[in-house]
DNA sequence: CATGAATGAGGCTTCATTCAT
DNA sequence: GATGAATGAAGCCTCATTCAT
């Protein structure tokens, strides 16, 4: 018989499985999206790489654009997660720990998924044209109706949010000693990270550069990012 | 009528006429691309902003990949000229100030060409496919054919060369003081301006990311790295 | 327990049920239908606008071209009422009287409905790929088992009929006066009705064409028809 | 050699060339919209009858609307030009037969080229979107690009005029006796023939409605006409 | 040399219809 | 009965590339 605990019960599998699948589908999209970028994937692969058919990758996201969004929320939730973890086992930490600690976070974050480093970025391309008259690229009506596309708009400020608050915390209690502000470091932690993906890109498969182990420069630049932290410049 | 110096002389006048028009087609293909991308980009467009038509693109350049090359290769003349005169003028000075001349060089090349930047980039990746077996992205037909592909092969390290020697100068007269190699310090300035460049790409016509201006953080990064290459970390 | 009656009783329910839901589909139909065009309608929004998925849709109607021919059905069914009822009320009087009045309620049914109209409209042209081998437009299988095109078959003739019969008596009754047969006059006054909707449907939420209001007009092609029916031309 | 008159007749040839593949496939999109409606037909199919690819009709007409526009841009210089003829054919004559002599011109439009006539209805229920804020269909990019579309904006109230202007050369020299205005008389015989083409679109090949005629149908409607632009009704 | 013309090979998206639960 | 899910079969349009003149 129907009741409600069974409704409910039905629901809760119905639910489950389409995030299931949804799940399937972006992993999936994922793969493709990664090993040969954007404009390269076509949505009949992404659907052979998830099992389903193309029409059913376009039932659960209604277009290329917001599939490609849909991997960037992921990113920014993942990004943001990571970095709240950051922050919170820090939290005993001097400023300065939790900064570098969220650097090493950042840089783990892009090496681990590269993808979704390049799908922020692209986010953040995209929403440009958005939020200023001033660029001439316009939004296609697909991404204008991209859900995720508007989800991401809600979360995207929170890693500069909390990088700059515990920057904040470590001029307080005096780990960090820079007379430029926060927002500069921000911005050349995460440029230092965004150059270093570049690299990492080049280097493919052999994870070297002219000989040098792309984790030995990683620690390398960590390196100088934590005196630029630690001097007054 | 006929004598050799006057077939010579048409012949100059052929090749100048031909290399002329060559370079009327480079310069709008860079814009084209410049702004919307190479995928983007359209042979139609790069021929009407040239003035002439998509096939006579196709004569001058066999493929859009090989067109593509040439702005890769026009790229790295640019930069190697710069960098060759960056060092022709810091002869007399120190390997440091050298060293920061080329950074500056850098920058200064990124930032008024960043289509040569990422021109060159994706030379990089795409010559990946060709030195290694290990990664699966195939090459085109295009572009194994591709003329400026090959000639990009012969010059595509002089940048690296030029850095290191001159930070090897560096240390030799003690203006350098770091015990990296010299290749970690060229891939850590490359990186620091890829990362840059990424940055004034997502600042836009706003020239400004978080209220910092695009030209105070270019010199902060520069000043962290010249600290980099002072100090003993 | 089980008994006929109750049997009966339930099953009453059952279709009555059934009938209502069919009506609330139909309903939704025409909305959509009227306010898009056949072939722009899509099921799912019919759905959604009766408040049920696309697949119940389905269930209560095998086909788009089936929903479609009950709706053409309906027309049919709502035209001959209309039709009966006006002939019922100038039972008494003269058969011009009776004419005139079946043309005011041509023209209101067209005005009031002219999805209905153009149902019909259709479900004759596609009904001329059944009765002659010589249109080469070959039905859909869907049409073929459609029930509704089926039903509609029985009862298409009606109007026709109705008119010719009054316009008959009218001229036993000396009202009319026309040498042309029934069936040319019939004719005349369902293409004026046809052109007219063509028209209206033209002007739009405007309501006029040519600064003529289209009540106006309607009006003054009745006062024609009506002039051709009492004039021998 | 070059010079200007060969260079002036290459052109000629070059235009007349082009314009002669356009009217191919003007001819092929005509017989497949004839036969299949705007909706049903294929732009592949269209490209097969012209014997030419799909592509090759995109490279002549930008877009399905803009063809189609093309084709009602046809109709409607077709219509004007045998207007035109009409009118000066009848510049001797009475107002009233010149009027009657547009209104077998309109018949014969219609019943020779069906297609011209849905094409310029088409026309004008998509203009409506444009002309006024009050409908709420909204035009399609494309058509908004077709120059076709633009074309037809200059001449299609042509028709109107040159009836209107004939009726008041009627009402002046008093072959015309009517009371209501030139617009509503030039609207009641376009509504006649629009009613009769959808007759006449009903009967299919067999040409007889009823067993009526269709040829006999319009004489009457004709007459009717006729007598109606000759009475005070 | 230059170009108008032509096209093959897709790519994104849509939708009527079916089916398992 | 009802529906979420799934898909095959198109359809419109694009574009790098080729070729005849």
């Amino acid at each position: 018989m129907f009741n409600f605990y069974n409704q409910f019960a039905i629901d809760m599998t119905r639910r489950t499985k389409r995030a299931l699948k949804e799940n399937d589908i972006l992993d999936a999209a994922e793969r493709i999206f990664a090993s040969q970028g954007y404009s390269n994937a076509k949505m009949e692969n992404i659907g052979k790489e998830a099992g389903v058919s193309k029409a059913t990758v376009y039932f659960y996201f209604e277009s290329k654009e917001n599939l490609y969004m849909a991997i960037a929320f992921r990113a920014m939730t993942m990004l943001n997660n990571m970095m709240y973890d950051a922050v919170h086992e820090s939290k005993s930490k001097s400023g300065l720990d939790s900064v570098l600690q969220l650097m090493e976070t950042y840089f783990e974050f892009g090496s681990k998924y590269p993808l979704y480093t390049e799908a922020m970025l692209d986010y953040m391309t995209w929403i440009r044209s958005t939020s200023s008259g001033t660029d001439e690229a316009k939004l296609t009506e697909a991404l204008k109706d991209s859900l995720y596309f508007k989800k991401a708009q809600d979360i995207h400020n929170i890693p500069v949010s909390l990088v700059v608050q515990e920057i904040k915390r470590g001029l307080r209690d005096q780990s960090i000693k820079n007379n430029n502000s926060p927002e500069m470091l921000y911005l050349t932690a995460w440029g230092s990270v965004l150059g270093y993906l570049k690299l990492v890109n080049l280097a493919g498969k052999k994870q070297s550069l002219h000989k040098i182990p792309t984790g030995d420069l990683k620690n390398y630049i960590v390196k100088v990012l934590h005196h630029g932290l630690t001097t007054v410049i």
